[in-house]
DNA sequence: CATGAATGAGCATTCATTCAT
DNA sequence: CATGAATGAATGCTCATTCAT
């Protein structure tokens, strides 16, 4: 019984994140493949993994949880840097540096995310990141038009643009000495020489 | 006994070959986590799971094998039209370029690898994988000090420019009508405008 | 606490009966081995399985209930039909016709009943089943006393009939082109023809 | 690994049957529904359910095992009796006949079978048992056209012969007392007066 | 060299039941 | 009276690994 449709108790409420909280705890120290039920019931001090159950659908609805929750988060933090640009390429470079940010004081999270993305590829659960991917080639092409940006292949740029963000979340982990200032100066300007329109 | 230290015989090494082959193959099809010894046994025509653990230490040993062999074909192929280059800017375009076009000859080495990658993220396991980031980021040094590229992080950019070739291996398998053309010669300029210097 | 003892409120006893309608009709649907409290909590509308614990001791408990009431409509039916005949002859045929009679009009609820009743076989639950088969053998020794019925052993032939009904209501669920009139007709001459005393 | 396909070893076809014994026992004594792996490996003095698991491809694969062989046992036992008669009503009396001697010398066997064939409904598991019933419908009809059977619907009559002698499988265990020489008379005599075309 | 039977921990999931509120 | 969160054992099944032969 339970797990997850219609409305939440507040106490429901509270287990639910704390489960999503281990979660990530585990995906992030773990790695996603070796996260399990047990796993996370342990870290979450739950006493058997049956209570997870209770409380979500599935292995895949807890995942699509913390999926959500993240991309709610990011989307806020990044999505109101870009709104705040007028032009497509101050919302483009605005998207590169708010992520950046983003992983600066989320890097856990962005971990999990991609940990999670990157290890289902194939499960028909990609929904979140495609959407994002297909965002991103939008607002390329309407630069494009606006002649803001010079004359490439959309979908093949907005992956391109999208896995070097990644990079950024694979290597902070292990590389924290690298300066976040330097990492988010060098995709900018990357990312700008690599779309925008050669001035005549 | 036996597995895996010292001389091998030649009857050892087709076995062990005729495994990563086997390997591979269940990697590409039903992605890493779904690779077991038993599948690949099965693929293998092998009866038992017990002869793929002895000639491999353990899984982890058995997928180094397949990293290795696959770094070391595409080392030789895509070092070769390096090598050919004389300038910095030369061999790291002709790198990106002979990626993506080892990607088209050999996809399911490049997806196994991919797989093996992403699916063992936190194993402490990316030796080849970093030793070609440092590679990558020395020959970017090289141009710098020639002059032929720009000054940003070597490292970062890397990094980023390994994902961005990622990003092919990834997307090209869903997506079999983007023209392997398009991705080589979006790439190569994408990387080209990021890295070189400006003309005065 | 509470729990099935002792006397029953009025609100109590609408509860009972909405979960047993509910458990009837989850069994129908599902099968006895797929029946579990959360799914009867789930039909009824109940928003979790302690409302069910609350009111009936256990699993076993409330599936007594289920045969129960099912067992006293059929008998009220059933029985009604037998008293209107005066013959001992009469009165099986009369069971038999009855029987088929009941499972067209509340096929769902036989269905039920036939489920538990297999799905149960070993736990010293067969209370009612035991009755009617008694019940029965005692109208087949009564019509031997009278010289309606040939000399078989009674007891047997309870359980021959009683099986042969079983029939009826595990085939025609599948069959439902199968006649209902084929099937009263076909096992009120066959359970004659089994028990009637040769004429002379 | 293994789990049931190409020839099989000595060994593996002694653990085969080993637990194929232990998996009837289990049946017997608490019933299908209670049957479970951890149950046949405590059982069958197997330290876990795993061996099962490496022997068979599941828990339906073991179970069609055990049908298997129970109607392997049967036929050889009960289609000699009826190849040796050349009616179809002594065929059919025969059928009766031999299937309550073979639960006599068999019963757990039958027990076992009759359980799994009734826990089993629905499964699309059914094909023995559904053999076994157009089998005897087309015997049915065979002594129709030759006139040794009256008129009946041969469908019908099919299901409540084989219900019939699923009472004796059913009642003669917990009934050790009625003999079988009854049953076997009891029931040859019913299904023959049921069947049989009135002499004129 | 090679086999394949055996192991036992681990997996996600379902279940009836309990109990504080 | 009613709730619903929590429990923990049990389910079938997969896995990498071991080891006697």
């Amino acid at each position: 019984m339970r797990a997850n449709d219609g409305a939440r108790s507040f106490t429901e409420q509270g287990r639910r994140a704390q489960i999503v909280r281990a979660a990530i705890d585990v995906i992030v120290e773990r790695g996603y493949p070796s996260t399990s039920f047990g796993r996370i019931a342990e870290r979450a001090g739950l006493s058997s993994t049956g209570m997870i159950s209770y409380h979500f659908r599935g292995k895949d609805d807890l995942m699509d949880q913390v999926v959500t929750d993240i991309y709610a988060e990011a989307a806020e933090l990044v999505g109101g840097r870009i709104d705040a640009e007028q032009t497509a390429r101050g919302q483009l470079l605005a998207f590169v540096e708010a992520s950046v940010a983003y992983y600066r004081t989320h890097h856990r999270h962005v971990r999990a995310l991609t940990e999670i993305t990157l290890g289902r590829r194939g499960d028909d659960r990609s929904g979140p990141r495609d959407r994002e991917l297909a965002d991103l080639a939008e607002l390329l092409r309407t630069g494009q038009r606006t002649g803001e940006f010079r004359d490439f292949d959309p979908d093949v740029m907005a992956v391109t643009v999208r896995h070097a963000l990644d990079g950024v979340a694979l290597h902070l982990g292990a590389d924290t000495d690298r300066d976040f200032e330097t990492w988010s100066r060098e995709l900018v300007t990357t990312v700008d020489r690599a779309t925008r329109e050669d001035p005549t």
